[in-house]
RNA sequence: GUCCGCGUAGCUCAGUGGAUAGAGCAGUAGCCUUCUAAGCUAUUGGUCGCAAGUUCGAUUCUUGCCGCGGACACCA
């Protein structure tokens, strides 16, 4: 798919090219905006061509200017210092930019054709462990870039991979034997009632190391197949799984295939034992390493001293599976940037190993509070069902104190879309290299920088298009559209698929953030100057059409963050 | 100690080898009989951590230093 877009930029390149009489090499010539709308709607540099001709950027961008013959979309061209700036026809711009975005609809913006098939695993939470606002920012991110990689073309199967065994879960367990076996089972929140369990067992076990020792046995106990500790670790394990299950299900994020620790743990074993064999792996102090020294990687532990398995030793079983069985091309770990040295570590032993596929950590920073780290341990953990409540609660206030009327059903619903939004954008605002310092007040805020705002907008042209609407999109003169705002509205929504594109391939969903944003803002500007409804029918009906396409490049974009928009709000 | 990330306005963050470094929040001053004020307009606020180097040109690239956060074998 080519869009309004990428033809116009690729006829300033050639418009240019055929000037200076020569080939070029387009990658070089780059085409950026100008500082100030009035300069012009888009601009190339002129140093790369300085390179070429050996001719100063100013006199070339001069000569250059009186040569180029421009086609419709372009209309003009304008020399400033070492820049060439090109100007749309209003009208063109307008009709292509508003036909190709209704046409299209919410695929507008997508791409096709690439036949690349990745997996993306992200969220894998911890059966027996709390789900707080740290597992929040993964599954947020991932959902979001599984969507926009899709959204580029792309075949991906999203996965989830739980951690469902290990020593975390021995912790649970045995602190689950050893004190509350007899208490009656809970009713509700069965997931929260084992991550206390879990916090309990990490700080008892840090205290004694007898009870540290109790735990290991019960891990061992675990992985030899013990009957009663297996039938106690299907039961909990359950738990833990309905609760992920309403999470995803309240955030909106859904996997293709779901792994569990548990399934690879005796392949992984196995291929440990191989490892050994071919001697690409060694016993040290009683474990299982691979040696990376020379590679300034250190140690890469594969296999405990007692025998039992590693986050690693199942990490391995799982990479195979994901090429052997499933033929990707790629596969993405959406995976907290603490453990980037432990990815380095198990890439290069995957190389070792003669792996050849393309594996890629995908690392964002975590989140952390104000007072410090978050830990179970300390028991400060922000769970996310407790942040939902308090967000809902504040959203449903804000949504009462200007709807006095609306019924409960539509408040509730509401409450609960605008909540998400802010919680979920706030995940997704800031790049991924950000460490996030959770702050309730910034993930509460509804105004400014933040999701309610962008639903805000979507609302107030829902509001508008629902007294009126334009019939036929043959029938509107585009020509009405000479106000500046809404020149720079339609070149603002031109770039939408380009966003979306740089957003995927630099897994930067804060790329799409930041542009909608500025979508939004150009248009509550717009609104807030220009009548739509009270002005002339011709420039009615052409608002109309132009207000349309931009609530469809703030849906689609929404959507594309994980993030649904309102009727009304 | 080694490695990774970050350091831009009071706070939270964008941004770019080149045209006057931008937003949001907070502050100040305005705007609701007119399409939803979760909004808009104006305005205050910056030696882009420090130093050297590469370059016609560095906040952006390189190196060193400083500060903050993180990782560095039986956790995941």
């Amino acid at each position: 798919m080519t869009y309004f877009l990428d033809k116009a930029k690729q006829q300033i390149r050639e418009s240019i090219a055929q000037a200076l009489g020569r080939e070029i090499d387009f990658n070089q010539l780059e085409i950026t905006r100008p500082p100030d709308s009035a300069m012009g709607d888009f601009a190339v540099p002129c140093f790369y061509l300085t390179k070429l001709t050996r001719i100063s950027p100013n006199q070339i961008a001069a000569e250059l200017k009186n040569k180029i013959k421009l086609k419709a979309p372009l209309k003009s061209v304008q020399n400033i210092g070492p820049y060439l700036n090109f100007y749309f026809d209003d009208k063109q711009l307008a009709e292509k930019v508003i036909k190709e975005v209704t046409k299209g609809g919410e695929k507008y913006g997508s791409l096709s054709g690439d036949k690349e098939k990745v997996m993306i695993e992200y969220s894998q939470p911890n059966t027996h462990k709390e789900f707080h606002v740290g597992h929040l920012r993964n599954a947020v991110l991932g959902t979001a870039l599984v969507n926009l990689y899709r959204f580029s073309g792309k075949k991906v199967i999203a996965a989830n991979y739980i951690g469902d065994i290990g020593n975390h879960v021995a912790k649970c367990l045995w602190a689950y034997d050893k004190f509350h076996k007899d208490e009656p089972e809970p009713t509700e929140h069965k997931g929260q009632y084992l991550g206390k369990l879990y916090t309990d067992a990490v700080n008892l076990c840090a205290e004694n190391e007898d009870y540290k020792k109790e735990a290991d046995v019960v891990q061992k106990k675990l992985e030899s197949g013990d009957k009663y500790f297996t039938v106690l670790w299907k039961k909990t394990r359950a738990w833990s799984l309905e609760e992920f299950d309403g999470i995803y299900k309240i955030l909106g994020v859904k996997f293709d295939k779901f792994f569990y620790e548990s399934e690879v743990e005796k392949p992984g074993k196995a291929i440990v034992a191989d490892l050994l064999e071919r001697k690409i792996a060694t016993h040290s102090q009683g474990a299982v390493i691979v040696d990376l020294e020379k590679y300034n990687l250190k140690q890469f532990l594969l296999l405990k001293s007692d025998g039992s398995s590693l986050y690693s030793t199942k990490e391995l079983a799982l990479a195979k599976l994901k090429f052997e069985k499933y033929k990707v091309d790629a596969s993405y770990v959406v995976v907290d940037a603490r453990q980037s040295f432990y990815f380095q570590q198990f890439f290069k032993t995957l190389e070792l190993i003669g792996f050849k596929k393309k594996t890629e950590h995908i690392a964002y920073e975590f989140v952390t509070l104000p007072e410090g780290a978050m830990s179970s341990r300390k028991g400060n953990v922000v769970l996310f069902e407790d942040l939902l409540k308090e967000a809902t609660d504040l959203a449903a206030s804000e949504t009462t104190k200007r709807h006095t009327d609306w019924p409960a059903k539509e408040l509730e619903i509401a409450a609960q879309k605008i909540a998400l939004a802010a919680i979920k954008f706030a995940m997704l605002k800031t790049g991924r290299n950000n460490v996030i310092t959770f702050e309730l007040k910034e993930a509460l805020a509804f105004d400014g920088f933040t999701g309610p705002y962008l639903q805000y907008t979507v609302s107030r042209i829902n509001s508008i298009l629902k007294k009126e609407t334009a019939k036929n999109l043959t029938n509107v003169n585009f020509g009405q559209l000479v106000n500046h705002k809404e020149k720079e509205l339609l070149v603002l929504l031109a770039q939408f698929s380009g966003v979306t594109k740089t957003a995927a391939l630099t897994f930067e969903p804060s790329q799409l953030a930041q542009y909608l944003f500025e979508v939004a803002k150009a248009f509550s500007s717009y609104y807030q100057e220009i009548p739509i409804l009270a002005a002339e029918p011709k420039t009615k009906e052409a608002r109309l059409a132009l207000i349309a396409t931009v609530r469809q490049i703030l849906v689609n974009g929404l959507s594309l963050l994980g993030i649904e928009t309102l009727e009304r709000m």
